[in-house]
Order: structure tokens, then C-alpha cells, then sequence
DNA sequence: TTGTACGCGTTATCAC
DNA sequence: GTGATAACGCGTACAA
């Protein structure tokens, strides 16, 4: 059982390479019993086509690459599943790839590009830290619920997809002053963040400052370095810091869900209740959010939507040549059993 | 700015192409200065070699993949980081790769041997339904939380790493019947499922049985095949079906934490409460079991013990051509607030 | 409709 | 220490 190649099936079927090859990518001008006749042996055998022989020589590109910012990000996850089907439809495979945290999602792509023959490239979260080198991507590609679009990149050469940062975060922060809320602390991103968190906590100054109430630095927590960004864990310790820390709150809004149930638990842990002592509120929507207990407000991204969004515009781009696009989803604000009217 | 080679490179740099692949693979054979001169002008030019080409000729394998079966497991992300710190420090390098739950694990394996060079498989998660394939695969593999071992495979061709599914499964239902439970219902797996699942199950009815009592068909509730497997929402839909079955029980027992966590929302939705009216118990033992309200009462295996014995074993088959070894884990019954003794 | 021959970008082997 | 050259397995002109 050595290694078989399309040599070899050719041999056992006494045709050319060729022809096996015609067989095996459903071209058009091949005798239908021939090419029965190699898939069958081809099946009997095992035989598997090398990949890497196959995109080293390939010239119509058919993958759209799809590369997330960590994992175990559940908001992300459900996003893949919507790409992947669109992508199928369209007659695309799906190439999926996570890159961890520090690494640099740019250089990863560029990797991808020479290794794989893209059409087009998905970008899931991330930070674009090195824009000089997003202009090396010769594929179109797309920045999906990444950060603001860099100002300073000509955008007519990529689309994006993403909801209004600023705009919901502000939505959040003043319905929890509507309730009556003034101390209101943020649970928001490392401070060099330049992305999404920055966009997050702007709006939380913003509706601070709309309804004359001072921002109080001390109530602003930015996410530990030190741990996995937006995960539980974070939201747990960072929230137990500021309960020890005893500066006085009635509201926390996280930057993530995730971050969201952290600051839960350890507010339940210190022995206080939500939504009775504390009023909690997210962002992204993420399903487990109407699973825990208490349920959490949150503001809504229309996941799904921003799915279908994404391969609709890219797959426009690559079979129409159409331009590049920037849509900007609403994102809808559900107040489930996480918040409430401050007595 | 066209695809840079390595022969441009080359040609940029005034040497051999052979000695531009020396100056990137780290080849000991070569003047230190050369060397710098070659990677400055790489750096420079900002060039990326091929690795489609590159896994086509080489022939030293240092890479290892992880085959996960499913995405969105929280249980599994874990394991995958530990995983790939063990692997870095050993030297290799990880390839991640997700399976779909409608495609087969071991053709995806299969394929990608033959893309890139591989020195062993890890596999974590899935059913192994196709036993012959399995031999078919040329390099070690490990079976990472998967079933039981397939019993009619032969036991000194591949690792497995484990915990004893029936008897922790035992564990948990004999500790719910010392809580004074006798009306425990189970989550389970799809009746097909001839792994994890079954054996979970079975480790439920001998622990009723051990107590002599009976199996009630009612109260075993398999989650459902039409949505994803071993998922909250799954969970949720199947405990709802059960509550207004009206089929009378005291205590939850699902197989999986996620499992449970949608069983308790199910719960608390239709009015009842934890551990108060109802007592629920998961397995896995994933962080998001101590965030939950209440925190749940799990089985916890030992993920980063079982992670790193992974990569140790697979690293011991390759390098010092250890003999196959089958590791079972001793899990942990950890008792938190969603369960409590029957009144 | 089919087969032959070349080249994709890289690494390994062998001379020098 | 370095450079030429033959593979690796496949797709694709082109000829038949």
C-alpha cells in the first residue's frame, strides 16, 4: 500500500493522466463510461489526490478563506456556520483558519494566499495593526465585525461589515441612565486597543456626558492583558478587582457577553444579587446570554444577517467585479432579567 | 510587485537558489553572513515561500494535526490550547482542523496526510464509524476523548486518552440516588450513537439497577438529531419536551455540561427552580459549569492533564518509537448548587 | 475524446 | 560553504 498518485491510477486503467484528471474535476469533454470507469478504480483504490500538488498547479481560484481572531469565541462561531453554508451555495469551499492572539492576522493571510489559491479572504475580528501590508493581499477581502475600517486605508479596496460601535454602546449606556443609573462602570478592552473596544467605551463617554453625569475614571475597567481577551475569566477577575476596590456602582456594562457572565458570577460570588444590587448589561447577543441565569441584556447584532451580508458582497465582488461596500448593520437593545430600574 | 519566488530571490541576493533554502530552513551549512544578507532581502522584499510547494517536497514531517469534530465546543478549546503550548515546546507544529458533524473524520485525516507532511494525528471527538479506513492512515494517531476505543481495532496501532465514561457516569447517578433521588432522567446521546454516549448511558441504568431501581423508559431522553449535537439549544428542547410529558422526575442527569445548561434554562423558564425543585447534573466539567447560576454539579475531567498526556504519548511514539499506549483518566465529581439532597 | 510533455516553487542530492 | 539539477504530484496547453 504505498503511496498512490494519478500516475499510477492511470496505469491500472490504461489511460493517460490526463483523462483521470479530466475524471476527478467533473470537466466537461470526457467519455461518461471512461470517467466511470476511472472513479471507479479510483474508489477501489483509496486514491486521494495531493492537495499541495493540486494548488501549486491549479489556476482558477474556488476558496474563500475564512480567518477568526481566536477561538472559543461563541459570537463568532455561530457567524462561521452561516459562512459556511452561503459559501457552499455559491459553489466556494470554505477554508477555515484561527489565529491566535498574538499572532498577526495579516501575515497569516499572506501565508494563506501563497499556500492556497484564494479568491477571496474573510476577515472575523482582529486588529490590522500593519495596514501597509493589507495592501499586499492581491485578493479582494472583507473586515467582518473588525474594529472600525482603518481610516487611513483607501476603502474603496476592501468591504466590511460591522454594527455602529459607537452609536450602540451609547444606545446601552443611556437606556441604563433611563433607568435611572449614574454610576454606571465599563468593563472595556486593554487600553491600546484602537478597534471595536475603543468605539465602545467613546459611546459609553458619550451618553455619560449627554446626560451631564462626570466620567469617572475609576469606574472604567479595562480588560487584564494577562488573560484570554473577552473570556469569562477576564470578566471575573476584572469585576472582583473593582467590588474590592469599593468604588460605589448600581451598573456595569461589559464590551462582550462574555465578559458580561464573568462580571456576573463574581458579583453572585461576593454575595450580592442581579439584578437587585447591580444592574448588568452586554454586547453581542451571543445565544448563551438567554441561557444564563439571569437572562442578559445585551445589545443584539443580527449575527445571521451579517453572515449572509458578508458572502453576498464578497461573492458580488468576485463574479460581478462590483465595488466594495461598507454596511453598517442596526443592532437591536434587549433588556432581558440582567437589568433594572434602580429604586 | 508580482509573486516573488525564491528564485527572485535568489537572483536579488546573487546566490543559488539552494542557498536561499538553507538561509530559511535554518540549515546549519551556511556562512552566517550569507545567511543575514539572504534574510534581510527577504525581509525586505517581503517575500513568502510556498507551502504548497514546500509540503510537497519535503520530507522530514514536524507537524502535528488536531482533527476536532465539531466547533463551538468549549470543552474541546481548552484542550486545544494546552495542546498547542505542548506541541511548540516539543518542536512541532500545529495544524488545526475542524470536522463537520456530517463529514468523516477519517477522510478528512486521510486527505490531509496526503496535503501536508504530517508526523501523527490527534483526534478529538467523533464516532469512528469506518474502522477499515482507520488502517489505511500511515502515521501514529491518538484518539483524544473518543468513544471507547473501537473494540475490533487492533489495540497497538493507535494511543488512546480517556476517562471511563460508564463508570463516572456510574459516579454521578449513584451520588444523585445517595441524595435520595429515584426519579432521575437522562439526557443522552442519539440512539445511534455507539460511543461516548452509549457508554454514558449504560453507566446510568447500572447505577439505578445497583439500587434496584427500575428503568423508566420515559425518563430517558435522547437529544435531538436535528439540531446540533450536545448543544444547549439541544438541551433546552429536549427538557422541555420532558417537563410537559408530565412524566414525573426529581433530578437531570445530561451528558454533557452544555447539555445541561439548556436544561436548566428549560427549567427555570417553566417556573421550577434549581436545585430546589429539580436537581440537574452535567458532565465534562467545562469553565462555563462553575459561571452558570446555579453552578453546576458536573463530572470533571482532568482536560489539561488529558490534553498534555496527549501530546507527551504521541511525542514519545515519534521520536523514541514508544510502544501505543491507552491512558484512562480518573475524573472528578464536583458537587456545586444545582443539586441538593431530596426532601 | 484522449495522450504527451512541460512547469508550478520548493527541497534534497550531489558535485564542486 | 555553495550552486546546478532532479524530483515532488498534479493541471493544462497542445498535439493526435
Amino acid at each position: 500500500m504505498e503511496e498512490m498518485t494519478i500516475k499510477d491510477i492511470a496505469k491500472l486503467c490504461g489511460v493517460g493522466i490526463s483523462t483521470v484528471s479530466r475524471a476527478i474535476n467533473n470537466h466537461p469533454d470526457i467519455n461518461p463510461e471512461t470517467k466511470a470507469m476511472i472513479m471507479n478504480t479510483i474508489e477501489e483504490n483509496g486514491y486521494i489526490p495531493n492537495n499541495s500538488a493540486r494548488n501549486l498547479k491549479r489556476t482558477e481560484a474556488k476558496s474563500i478563506a475564512v480567518l477568526v481572531k481566536g477561538m472559543s469565541n461563541l459570537f463568532f462561531s455561530t457567524m462561521i456556520k452561516v459562512m459556511e453554508e452561503e459559501i457552499k451555495k455559491k459553489k466556494y469551499t470554505l477554508v477555515l483558519h484561527h489565529v491566535d492572539f498574538n499572532e498577526d492576522e495579516i501575515d497569516v493571510a499572506l501565508q494563506l494566499v501563497k499556500e492556497k489559491r484564494l479568491a477571496g479572504i474573510i476577515f472575523l475580528g482582529g486588529y490590522f495593526q500593519h495596514q501597509e501590508k493589507l495592501e499586499k493581499l492581491q485578493v479582494p477581502y472583507i473586515l467582518s465585525t473588525v474594529s472600525g475600517p482603518p481610516e487611513n486605508l483607501n476603502r474603496t479596496e476592501y468591504s466590511s461589515i460591522s454594527v455602529d460601535d459607537e452609536a450602540e454602546s451609547f444606545k446601552m449606556v443611556n437606556r441604563l441612565i433611563e433607568l435611572g443609573h449614574k454610576k454606571i462602570a465599563i468593563l472595556s478592552a486593554v487600553s491600546e486597543d484602537e478597534s471595536i473596544g475603543k468605539l465602545r467605551l467613546m459611546g459609553y463617554k458619550r451618553a455619560l456626558q449627554a446626560h451631564q453625569i462626570s466620567v469617572n475614571e475609576r469606574l472604567i475597567m479595562p480588560m487584564r492583558a494577562d488573560m484570554e481577551q473577552y473570556s469569562m475569566q477576564n470578566g471575573y477577575a476584572v469585576t472582583q478587582a473593582l467590588l474590592e476596590s469599593n468604588e460605589e456602582f448600581t451598573a456595569l456594562f461589559a464590551i462582550s457577553d462574555m465578559l458580561a457572565i464573568g462580571a456576573c458570577k463574581a458579583i453572585t460570588d461576593s454575595g450580592k444579587r442581579i439584578p437587585e444590587d447591580y444592574s448588568v448589561a452586554g454586547f453581542d447577543g451571543i445565544q448563551l446570554g438567554q441561557y444564563y441565569n439571569p437572562s442578559l441584556t445585551t445589545i443584539k447584532q443580527p449575527i445571521e444577517e451579517m453572515a449572509k451580508a458578508t458572502v453576498k458582497i464578497l461573492y458580488k465582488v468576485l463574479s460581478d467585479h462590483a465595488e466594495h461596500k461598507h454596511q453598517v448593520f442596526a443592532a437591536e437593545l434587549i433588556e432581558r432579567d440582567s437589568t433594572q430600574k434602580i429604586k
